[in-house]
DNA sequence: CGGCTTTGACCAGCGC
DNA sequence: GCGCTGGTCAAAGCCG
């Protein structure tokens, strides 16, 4: 599966009451890099220099622990198409594939989609491994956006919900409301008992 | 009618 | 090489 690098910080705890766990499998370690990942969902370099040393900062008593996959190969942020023309440049024959770096986090929450202000496009479900839940993929539908996020919902866990995203926003947030408050809003209070 | 979801098919990567 | 799995496509249907 995937490697998950732990990345959100998320500083104030305590002004959200909400819980979210780490992304299982961080063979990486945390890579807890201090950026507004969230929304502003900027990618690291480090992915593709598997430098990853953790620097143990951030996420251990985050609310919200954000995690970069590093899909394997490559994280090269280039994160180039985006508004690309038709094919996505990810699967060039005979090139190394390229994966942008994915941010992934976990949730509690009842609703499977938080709204993050942009507009997503389901365009695809599988049923995965292990896994009861089927996992969903959506895509940004602003125009020339490349941004991809998945979600899939926790067979353990079912009130843990897994997001992934893919990519950077080429635009404002369509929704300009307080977004990142807003999702908050949506996930549950989680209290361990 | 346009945008979105659903869902089966298809394709590529990876491990055996 | 083959099968499994993840990711994407695209047609059909649904809904506001």
């Amino acid at each position: 599966m995937e490697n998950y690098t732990m990345l959100f910080p998320c500083p104030n705890s305590s002004s959200y009451p909400i819980s979210t766990t780490g992304v299982g499998t961080s063979q990486h370690g945390f890579g807890g890099q201090s950026s507004n990942a969230f929304l502003g969902l900027r990618p690291s370099n480090e992915s593709s220099g598997s430098d990853h040393e953790k620097r143990g900062e951030g996420g251990r008593d985050g609310t919200m622990l954000m995690s970069q996959i590093s899909g394997g190969i490559n994280g090269s942020d280039e994160l180039g198409g985006l508004g690309n023309d038709s094919s996505n440049n990810n699967k060039k024959k005979g090139e190394k594939k390229v994966r942008k770096p994915r941010y992934a986090f976990q949730t509690r929450s009842q609703v499977d989609i938080l709204d993050d202000g942009y507009r997503w496009r389901k365009y695809g479900q599988k049923a995965v491994k292990n896994n009861k839940f089927p996992r969903s993929y959506y895509r940004c539908t602003h125009q020339g956006c490349n941004v991809k996020k998945q979600v899939q919902r926790l067979t353990k866990d079912e009130g843990v919900v897994v997001t992934t995203y893919e990519g950077v926003h080429t635009h404002p947030i369509e929704k300009t409301t307080d977004n990142f408050e807003h999702i908050l809003s949506q996930m549950q209070i989680y209290t361990p008992f």
